[in-house]
DNA sequence: CCTTCTGCTAACCGATCGGTTGGTAAGCAT
DNA sequence: ATGCTTACCAACCGATCGGTTAGCAGAAGG
Protein backbone atom coordinates (compact mmCIF):
# COMPACT_ATOMS: atom_id res chain seq x y z
CA UNK A 1 0.00 0.00 0.00
CA UNK A 2 2.74 2.31 -0.88
CA UNK A 3 1.47 5.49 -2.04
CA UNK A 4 3.27 7.55 -5.03
CA UNK A 5 2.62 11.08 -4.37
CA UNK A 6 4.14 14.14 -6.41
CA UNK A 7 4.64 17.24 -4.86
CA UNK A 8 1.06 18.79 -4.66
CA UNK A 9 0.15 15.68 -2.45
CA UNK A 10 -2.15 14.51 -5.53
CA UNK A 11 -1.41 10.68 -5.95
CA UNK A 12 -0.89 9.69 -10.14
CA UNK A 13 -1.43 6.09 -9.02
CA UNK A 14 -5.42 7.11 -8.41
CA UNK A 15 -7.66 7.24 -11.64
CA UNK A 16 -9.16 10.29 -11.81
CA UNK A 17 -12.54 9.03 -10.10
CA UNK A 18 -11.05 8.05 -7.23
CA UNK A 19 -9.20 11.23 -6.39
CA UNK A 20 -12.22 12.83 -6.90
CA UNK A 21 -13.88 10.84 -4.92
CA UNK A 22 -10.89 11.39 -1.91
CA UNK A 23 -11.10 15.18 -3.30
CA UNK A 24 -14.97 15.48 -2.22
CA UNK A 25 -14.78 13.08 0.71
CA UNK A 26 -11.82 15.42 2.55
CA UNK A 27 -14.05 18.63 2.21
CA UNK A 28 -17.76 17.17 3.27
CA UNK A 29 -16.34 14.70 6.21
CA UNK A 30 -14.48 18.09 7.27
CA UNK A 31 -17.43 20.35 6.89
CA UNK A 32 -20.10 18.02 8.44
CA UNK A 33 -18.46 15.18 10.21
CA UNK A 34 -18.53 11.37 9.55
CA UNK A 35 -22.18 10.56 10.30
CA UNK A 36 -23.63 14.18 8.12
CA UNK A 37 -22.19 12.63 5.10
CA UNK A 38 -23.98 9.93 2.90
CA UNK A 39 -21.99 7.85 0.16
CA UNK A 40 -24.40 9.23 -2.21
CA UNK A 41 -23.71 13.08 -1.75
CA UNK A 42 -20.01 12.14 -2.40
CA UNK A 43 -20.95 10.05 -5.41
CA UNK A 44 -23.11 13.18 -6.57
CA UNK A 45 -20.42 15.50 -5.90
CA UNK A 46 -17.73 13.59 -6.97
CA UNK A 47 -19.63 13.09 -10.57
CA UNK A 48 -19.28 8.90 -10.01
CA UNK A 49 -21.64 6.09 -9.39
CA UNK A 50 -22.27 5.41 -6.17
CA UNK A 51 -20.74 1.65 -6.72
CA UNK A 52 -17.79 3.45 -7.95
CA UNK A 53 -17.02 4.48 -4.52
CA UNK A 54 -17.20 1.04 -3.09
CA UNK A 55 -14.90 -0.17 -5.72
CA UNK A 56 -12.00 1.61 -4.49
CA UNK A 57 -12.70 2.08 -0.96
CA UNK A 58 -13.97 -1.35 0.82
CA UNK A 59 -16.32 0.98 3.00
CA UNK A 60 -17.77 4.29 4.39
CA UNK A 61 -15.45 3.89 7.12
CA UNK A 62 -12.56 2.74 4.82
CA UNK A 63 -12.96 6.24 2.34
CA UNK A 64 -13.19 7.98 5.75
CA UNK A 65 -9.86 6.44 7.09
CA UNK A 66 -8.13 7.25 3.60
CA UNK A 67 -9.20 10.87 4.18
CA UNK A 68 -8.02 10.85 7.77
CA UNK A 69 -4.65 9.48 6.94
CA UNK A 70 -4.23 11.83 3.60
CA UNK A 71 -5.24 14.34 6.24
CA UNK A 72 -2.33 13.53 8.88
CA UNK A 73 0.06 13.32 6.01
CA UNK A 74 -0.56 16.80 4.92
CA UNK A 75 -0.34 17.85 8.31
CA UNK A 76 3.00 15.90 9.30
CA UNK A 77 4.35 17.25 6.02
CA UNK A 78 3.12 20.98 6.89
CA UNK A 79 5.47 20.96 10.27
CA UNK A 80 8.55 19.17 8.46
CA UNK A 81 8.81 22.13 6.47
CA UNK A 82 8.35 24.56 9.70
CA UNK A 83 11.33 22.91 11.07
CA UNK A 84 12.75 23.07 8.10
CA UNK A 85 12.93 26.98 8.28
CA UNK A 86 13.47 27.11 10.96
CA UNK A 87 16.53 29.62 12.07
CA UNK A 88 19.32 29.61 14.32
CA UNK A 89 18.27 32.41 16.82
CA UNK A 90 16.69 30.37 19.85
CA UNK A 91 14.12 33.09 20.52
CA UNK A 92 12.98 33.74 16.92
CA UNK A 93 13.14 29.83 16.77
CA UNK A 94 10.17 29.52 18.88
CA UNK A 95 8.09 33.02 17.61
CA UNK A 96 8.53 31.37 13.93
CA UNK A 97 7.99 27.80 15.03
CA UNK A 98 4.43 29.13 16.54
CA UNK A 99 3.67 31.54 13.88
CA UNK A 100 4.15 28.91 11.03
CA UNK A 101 2.68 26.65 12.78
CA UNK A 102 -1.10 28.38 13.15
CA UNK A 103 -0.18 29.58 9.12
CA UNK A 104 -0.12 25.82 8.50
CA UNK A 105 -3.36 25.10 10.80
CA UNK A 106 -5.00 27.96 8.61
CA UNK A 107 -3.88 26.93 5.18
CA UNK A 108 -5.17 23.05 5.73
CA UNK A 109 -8.63 24.26 7.50
CA UNK A 110 -9.64 20.85 6.37
CA UNK A 111 -7.09 18.25 7.22
CA UNK A 112 -7.27 20.53 10.53
CA UNK A 113 -10.49 19.76 11.71
CA UNK A 114 -11.10 16.56 10.68
CA UNK A 115 -8.10 15.72 13.01
CA UNK A 116 -9.18 18.13 15.69
CA UNK A 117 -13.10 16.40 15.15
CA UNK A 118 -11.30 12.81 15.46
CA UNK A 119 -9.85 14.28 18.93
CA UNK A 120 -12.99 15.50 20.00
CA UNK A 121 -14.73 12.34 19.47
CA UNK A 122 -14.49 9.92 22.30
CA UNK A 123 -17.22 7.65 21.90
CA UNK A 124 -15.94 5.95 19.07
CA UNK A 125 -12.84 4.76 18.13
CA UNK A 126 -12.51 5.28 14.19
CA UNK A 127 -9.27 7.28 13.53
CA UNK A 128 -8.99 8.44 17.31
CA UNK A 129 -5.76 6.82 17.51
CA UNK A 130 -4.26 7.98 14.43
CA UNK A 131 -5.29 11.79 15.37
CA UNK A 132 -3.48 11.00 18.63
CA UNK A 133 -0.71 10.20 16.80
CA UNK A 134 -0.39 12.78 15.05
CA UNK A 135 -1.09 15.56 17.95
CA UNK A 136 1.65 13.96 20.50
CA UNK A 137 4.19 13.96 17.33
CA UNK A 138 3.53 17.74 17.00
CA UNK A 139 3.50 17.97 20.66
CA UNK A 140 7.28 16.09 21.35
CA UNK A 141 8.66 18.47 18.82
CA UNK A 142 7.03 21.49 20.80
CA UNK A 143 8.23 20.38 23.92
CA UNK A 144 11.83 19.88 22.40
CA UNK A 145 11.70 23.04 20.94
CA UNK A 146 11.10 24.39 24.65
CA UNK A 147 13.80 22.19 26.42
CA UNK A 148 16.22 23.96 23.76
CA UNK A 149 15.22 27.01 24.62
CA UNK A 150 15.71 26.83 28.54
CA UNK A 151 19.25 24.91 28.15
CA UNK A 152 20.38 28.08 25.68
CA UNK A 153 19.59 29.57 28.50
CA UNK A 154 16.90 32.14 27.12
CA UNK A 155 13.58 30.80 28.57
CA UNK A 156 13.19 30.69 32.70
CA UNK A 157 14.25 26.63 34.05
CA UNK A 158 11.34 26.77 36.85
CA UNK A 159 8.44 25.71 34.68
CA UNK A 160 7.51 22.18 33.23
CA UNK A 161 8.38 22.37 29.58
CA UNK A 162 5.42 20.46 28.30
CA UNK A 163 3.25 23.08 29.78
CA UNK A 164 4.29 26.07 28.07
CA UNK A 165 4.58 23.51 25.01
CA UNK A 166 0.73 22.48 25.61
CA UNK A 167 0.34 26.74 25.98
CA UNK A 168 1.63 27.45 22.80
CA UNK A 169 -0.27 24.83 21.05
CA UNK A 170 -3.59 25.42 22.67
CA UNK A 171 -3.79 28.93 21.48
CA UNK A 172 -3.11 28.11 18.02
CA UNK A 173 -5.44 25.66 17.88
CA UNK A 174 -7.96 27.26 19.45
CA UNK A 175 -7.62 30.40 17.99
CA UNK A 176 -8.23 28.30 14.50
CA UNK A 177 -11.06 26.59 16.19
CA UNK A 178 -12.95 29.65 16.99
CA UNK A 179 -12.08 32.04 14.30
CA UNK A 180 -15.75 31.83 13.54
CA UNK A 181 -17.45 32.75 16.65
CA UNK A 182 -13.98 35.50 16.75
CA UNK A 183 -15.42 37.23 14.29
CA UNK A 184 -18.44 38.21 15.94
CA UNK A 185 -17.15 39.16 19.16
CA UNK A 186 -17.47 42.89 19.61
CA UNK A 187 -14.01 42.76 21.94
CA UNK A 188 -11.98 41.11 19.65
CA UNK A 189 -10.10 42.47 16.88
CA UNK A 190 -7.69 40.15 16.26
CA UNK A 191 -10.25 37.28 14.52
CA UNK A 192 -8.79 38.00 11.12
CA UNK A 193 -4.91 39.06 11.59
CA UNK A 194 -3.24 35.91 12.75
CA UNK A 195 -0.08 37.44 12.06
CA UNK A 196 -0.56 40.07 14.40
CA UNK A 197 -2.28 37.22 16.80
CA UNK A 198 0.79 35.66 16.59
CA UNK A 199 3.20 37.77 17.58
CA UNK A 200 1.05 39.34 20.51
CA UNK A 201 0.52 36.18 21.79
CA UNK A 202 4.11 35.37 21.49
CA UNK A 203 5.12 38.87 23.61
CA UNK A 204 2.23 38.75 26.45
CA UNK A 205 3.56 34.87 26.94
CA UNK A 206 7.30 35.72 27.05
CA UNK A 207 6.94 39.19 29.26
CA UNK A 208 3.80 37.37 31.34
CA UNK A 209 0.56 40.16 32.05
CA UNK A 210 2.02 41.50 35.53
CA UNK A 211 3.27 44.62 36.10
CA UNK A 212 6.83 44.99 36.58
CA UNK A 213 7.39 45.74 39.99
CA UNK B 1 -42.29 27.91 27.71
CA UNK B 2 -41.08 29.01 31.32
CA UNK B 3 -39.66 26.59 32.87
CA UNK B 4 -39.80 25.48 36.97
CA UNK B 5 -36.42 23.93 37.88
CA UNK B 6 -35.11 22.81 40.88
CA UNK B 7 -31.17 23.81 42.78
CA UNK B 8 -30.20 20.48 40.38
CA UNK B 9 -32.00 21.49 37.19
CA UNK B 10 -34.55 19.08 36.82
CA UNK B 11 -37.74 20.25 35.61
CA UNK B 12 -40.75 18.78 37.31
CA UNK B 13 -42.89 20.31 35.82
CA UNK B 14 -41.79 17.27 32.98
CA UNK B 15 -43.08 13.93 33.40
CA UNK B 16 -40.78 11.06 34.97
CA UNK B 17 -40.84 9.38 30.75
CA UNK B 18 -40.22 13.28 29.87
CA UNK B 19 -37.09 13.48 31.98
CA UNK B 20 -35.65 10.35 31.30
CA UNK B 21 -35.22 11.34 27.62
CA UNK B 22 -33.93 14.91 28.32
CA UNK B 23 -31.42 12.84 30.56
CA UNK B 24 -30.17 10.11 28.06
CA UNK B 25 -30.63 12.80 24.80
CA UNK B 26 -28.22 14.95 27.06
CA UNK B 27 -25.35 11.93 27.57
CA UNK B 28 -25.71 10.50 24.22
CA UNK B 29 -25.91 13.49 21.74
CA UNK B 30 -22.94 14.76 24.26
CA UNK B 31 -20.83 11.60 23.23
CA UNK B 32 -21.45 10.87 20.00
CA UNK B 33 -22.87 14.20 17.88
CA UNK B 34 -26.35 14.64 17.02
CA UNK B 35 -26.13 12.52 13.35
CA UNK B 36 -24.38 9.47 15.16
CA UNK B 37 -27.73 9.21 17.86
CA UNK B 38 -30.46 7.65 16.46
CA UNK B 39 -34.16 8.32 18.13
CA UNK B 40 -34.15 4.44 18.80
CA UNK B 41 -31.48 4.33 20.70
CA UNK B 42 -32.67 7.53 23.14
CA UNK B 43 -36.32 5.15 23.38
CA UNK B 44 -34.36 2.29 24.16
CA UNK B 45 -32.17 3.64 26.55
CA UNK B 46 -34.29 5.82 28.00
CA UNK B 47 -37.44 2.94 28.76
CA UNK B 48 -39.76 4.69 26.85
CA UNK B 49 -41.01 3.95 23.03
CA UNK B 50 -39.74 6.19 20.01
CA UNK B 51 -43.15 7.25 19.52
CA UNK B 52 -43.26 9.06 22.97
CA UNK B 53 -40.57 10.60 22.49
CA UNK B 54 -42.24 13.09 19.17
CA UNK B 55 -44.98 13.27 21.74
CA UNK B 56 -42.71 15.48 23.99
CA UNK B 57 -40.58 17.49 21.68
CA UNK B 58 -41.66 17.84 17.81
CA UNK B 59 -38.91 16.57 16.03
CA UNK B 60 -35.18 14.91 16.49
CA UNK B 61 -33.82 18.65 16.58
CA UNK B 62 -35.96 20.02 19.15
CA UNK B 63 -35.52 17.34 21.16
CA UNK B 64 -31.53 17.96 20.55
CA UNK B 65 -32.02 21.99 21.17
CA UNK B 66 -34.08 21.58 24.07
CA UNK B 67 -31.00 19.43 25.32
CA UNK B 68 -28.46 22.38 24.48
CA UNK B 69 -30.32 25.29 25.90
CA UNK B 70 -30.89 22.80 29.06
CA UNK B 71 -26.52 22.98 28.47
CA UNK B 72 -25.97 26.38 27.77
CA UNK B 73 -28.36 27.06 31.11
CA UNK B 74 -26.10 25.03 33.04
CA UNK B 75 -22.69 26.74 31.90
CA UNK B 76 -24.37 30.58 32.46
CA UNK B 77 -25.36 29.61 35.90
CA UNK B 78 -21.92 27.81 36.60
CA UNK B 79 -20.57 30.92 35.43
CA UNK B 80 -22.65 32.77 38.00
CA UNK B 81 -21.61 30.79 40.65
CA UNK B 82 -17.92 31.45 39.82
CA UNK B 83 -18.45 34.85 39.96
CA UNK B 84 -20.72 35.13 43.33
CA UNK B 85 -17.36 33.43 44.86
CA UNK B 86 -14.71 35.81 43.59
CA UNK B 87 -13.34 37.48 46.10
CA UNK B 88 -11.75 40.81 46.43
CA UNK B 89 -8.27 41.39 45.53
CA UNK B 90 -7.88 41.89 42.11
CA UNK B 91 -5.13 39.28 41.32
CA UNK B 92 -7.04 36.49 43.34
CA UNK B 93 -10.34 37.10 41.33
CA UNK B 94 -8.69 36.44 37.94
CA UNK B 95 -6.67 33.41 39.61
CA UNK B 96 -9.95 31.91 41.24
CA UNK B 97 -12.31 32.81 38.31
CA UNK B 98 -9.58 30.96 35.84
CA UNK B 99 -9.21 27.64 38.27
CA UNK B 100 -12.97 27.53 38.63
CA UNK B 101 -14.28 28.25 35.26
CA UNK B 102 -11.81 24.89 34.52
CA UNK B 103 -13.61 23.24 37.35
CA UNK B 104 -16.86 24.12 35.96
CA UNK B 105 -15.77 22.64 32.94
CA UNK B 106 -14.98 19.40 34.41
CA UNK B 107 -18.01 19.00 36.45
CA UNK B 108 -20.37 19.39 33.75
CA UNK B 109 -18.41 17.99 30.92
CA UNK B 110 -21.65 16.49 29.28
CA UNK B 111 -22.53 20.43 28.74
CA UNK B 112 -19.15 21.47 27.96
CA UNK B 113 -18.79 18.69 25.01
CA UNK B 114 -22.08 19.91 23.72
CA UNK B 115 -21.48 23.16 23.09
CA UNK B 116 -17.89 22.97 21.89
CA UNK B 117 -19.48 20.54 19.37
CA UNK B 118 -21.87 23.24 18.21
CA UNK B 119 -19.04 25.67 18.13
CA UNK B 120 -17.06 23.20 15.95
CA UNK B 121 -20.04 23.02 13.40
CA UNK B 122 -19.43 26.09 11.11
CA UNK B 123 -21.81 24.07 8.20
CA UNK B 124 -24.89 22.89 9.93
CA UNK B 125 -27.31 26.00 11.63
CA UNK B 126 -28.72 23.86 14.32
CA UNK B 127 -27.86 25.88 17.83
CA UNK B 128 -24.32 27.36 16.53
CA UNK B 129 -25.50 30.92 17.98
CA UNK B 130 -27.34 29.52 20.81
CA UNK B 131 -23.77 28.29 21.55
CA UNK B 132 -22.02 31.61 20.39
CA UNK B 133 -23.96 33.32 22.44
CA UNK B 134 -22.73 31.48 25.44
CA UNK B 135 -19.40 31.44 24.38
CA UNK B 136 -19.14 35.17 23.88
CA UNK B 137 -21.03 36.04 26.89
CA UNK B 138 -18.60 34.11 28.76
CA UNK B 139 -15.60 35.85 26.97
CA UNK B 140 -17.22 39.35 27.68
CA UNK B 141 -16.66 38.59 31.42
CA UNK B 142 -13.28 37.10 31.10
CA UNK B 143 -12.58 40.86 29.58
CA UNK B 144 -14.21 42.50 31.95
CA UNK B 145 -12.37 40.99 34.69
CA UNK B 146 -8.93 41.53 32.61
CA UNK B 147 -10.06 45.35 32.05
CA UNK B 148 -10.63 45.56 36.17
CA UNK B 149 -7.19 44.21 36.25
CA UNK B 150 -5.84 47.10 34.27
CA UNK B 151 -7.56 49.59 36.11
CA UNK B 152 -6.47 48.67 39.18
CA UNK B 153 -2.71 48.29 38.53
CA UNK B 154 -2.02 45.08 39.31
CA UNK B 155 -1.70 44.43 35.03
CA UNK B 156 0.42 45.93 32.43
CA UNK B 157 -1.81 48.21 30.16
CA UNK B 158 0.14 47.72 27.04
CA UNK B 159 -1.29 44.50 26.03
CA UNK B 160 -4.99 43.93 24.52
CA UNK B 161 -7.79 43.07 27.34
CA UNK B 162 -9.51 40.54 24.76
CA UNK B 163 -5.99 38.50 23.84
CA UNK B 164 -5.21 37.55 27.31
CA UNK B 165 -9.06 37.04 27.46
CA UNK B 166 -8.78 35.04 24.83
CA UNK B 167 -5.30 32.98 26.14
CA UNK B 168 -6.95 32.00 29.57
CA UNK B 169 -10.64 30.56 28.30
CA UNK B 170 -8.46 29.18 24.95
CA UNK B 171 -6.03 27.07 27.79
CA UNK B 172 -9.06 25.93 29.72
CA UNK B 173 -11.25 25.07 27.04
CA UNK B 174 -8.64 22.81 25.18
CA UNK B 175 -7.16 21.81 28.03
CA UNK B 176 -10.69 19.88 28.85
CA UNK B 177 -10.85 18.63 24.95
CA UNK B 178 -7.46 17.39 24.68
CA UNK B 179 -7.53 15.66 28.12
CA UNK B 180 -7.99 12.12 26.81
CA UNK B 181 -4.84 13.00 24.82
CA UNK B 182 -2.76 14.28 27.42
CA UNK B 183 -3.10 10.87 29.09
CA UNK B 184 -0.67 9.11 26.90
CA UNK B 185 1.78 12.00 26.26
CA UNK B 186 4.74 10.54 28.14
CA UNK B 187 6.05 14.69 28.10
CA UNK B 188 2.88 15.64 30.32
CA UNK B 189 2.09 14.67 33.85
CA UNK B 190 -0.92 17.74 34.62
CA UNK B 191 -3.36 15.86 32.67
CA UNK B 192 -5.20 14.54 35.77
CA UNK B 193 -4.47 17.62 38.69
CA UNK B 194 -6.69 20.17 36.82
CA UNK B 195 -5.78 22.33 40.23
CA UNK B 196 -2.03 22.26 39.93
CA UNK B 197 -2.51 22.89 35.69
CA UNK B 198 -4.47 25.95 36.50
CA UNK B 199 -1.66 26.97 38.66
CA UNK B 200 0.69 27.03 36.82
CA UNK B 201 -1.00 28.46 33.60
CA UNK B 202 -1.51 31.28 35.77
CA UNK B 203 2.36 31.67 37.10
CA UNK B 204 3.36 31.25 34.04
CA UNK B 205 0.86 33.84 32.35
CA UNK B 206 1.52 36.36 34.82
CA UNK B 207 5.71 36.04 34.74
CA UNK B 208 6.22 35.31 31.49
CA UNK B 209 8.53 32.67 29.93
CA UNK B 210 11.51 34.22 29.92
CA UNK B 211 14.39 34.78 31.96
CA UNK B 212 14.44 37.65 34.04
CA UNK B 213 17.82 40.11 32.86
C1' DC C 1 -71.41 9.26 34.29
C1' DC C 2 -69.34 11.43 30.72
C1' DT C 3 -65.93 14.17 28.65
C1' DT C 4 -61.44 15.80 28.17
C1' DC C 5 -56.79 15.78 28.68
C1' DT C 6 -52.17 13.57 29.44
C1' DG C 7 -48.79 10.06 29.08
C1' DC C 8 -47.95 6.56 26.57
C1' DT C 9 -47.53 2.68 22.87
C1' DA C 10 -47.73 -0.76 18.75
C1' DA C 11 -47.82 -0.60 14.21
C1' DC C 12 -46.93 1.55 10.36
C1' DC C 13 -45.00 4.95 6.57
C1' DG C 14 -41.96 6.68 2.82
C1' DA C 15 -37.27 7.91 2.40
C1' DT C 16 -32.70 7.08 2.72
C1' DC C 17 -28.95 4.61 4.49
C1' DG C 18 -24.55 1.56 3.50
C1' DG C 19 -23.60 -2.00 0.65
C1' DT C 20 -24.14 -5.83 -3.26
C1' DT C 21 -25.03 -7.77 -7.75
C1' DG C 22 -24.39 -8.44 -12.43
C1' DG C 23 -22.80 -6.43 -15.97
C1' DT C 24 -20.29 -3.24 -19.74
C1' DA C 25 -16.28 -1.04 -21.83
C1' DA C 26 -11.53 -0.25 -22.19
C1' DG C 27 -6.60 -1.43 -21.71
C1' DC C 28 -2.93 -4.63 -21.88
C1' DA C 29 -0.17 -8.63 -22.00
C1' DT C 30 0.19 -13.25 -24.10
C1' DA D 1 -8.11 -13.48 -30.70
C1' DT D 2 -7.91 -14.50 -25.78
C1' DG D 3 -7.80 -13.92 -21.10
C1' DC D 4 -7.14 -10.97 -17.04
C1' DT D 5 -7.57 -6.68 -14.77
C1' DT D 6 -9.28 -2.11 -13.87
C1' DA D 7 -12.82 1.51 -13.95
C1' DC D 8 -17.16 2.17 -13.90
C1' DC D 9 -22.53 2.00 -13.57
C1' DA D 10 -27.83 0.96 -13.08
C1' DA D 11 -30.57 -1.53 -10.36
C1' DC D 12 -31.35 -3.58 -6.43
C1' DC D 13 -31.21 -5.19 -1.24
C1' DG D 14 -32.38 -5.36 3.72
C1' DA D 15 -32.04 -2.33 7.47
C1' DT D 16 -32.81 1.69 9.67
C1' DC D 17 -33.91 6.41 9.64
C1' DG D 18 -37.22 10.33 11.39
C1' DG D 19 -41.86 10.80 11.80
C1' DT D 20 -47.22 9.61 11.85
C1' DT D 21 -51.52 7.34 13.05
C1' DA D 22 -54.84 5.36 15.82
C1' DG D 23 -55.92 4.18 20.02
C1' DC D 24 -55.52 2.71 25.19
C1' DA D 25 -55.34 3.56 30.44
C1' DG D 26 -56.00 6.67 33.96
C1' DA D 27 -56.55 11.01 36.32
C1' DA D 28 -59.25 15.43 36.51
C1' DG D 29 -63.26 18.13 36.26
C1' DG D 30 -68.02 19.04 35.29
Amino acid sequence: MTQAKNEQGTDHTLSKGARSILEVAERLFADKGFDAVSISDIAVQAGVSKANIFHHFKSKEGLYMAVLRSACDHSARALDEVEGRLNQDPRARMETFCSLHLKALLAHPRSSRLIQRELLEGATERGRQLAEQVFSDHFSRVVKLVREGQAQGFLRRDFDPALLAFLLVSTNVFFFESRPVLRHLPEVDFADSPDHYSQAVFELLSRGFVKAS
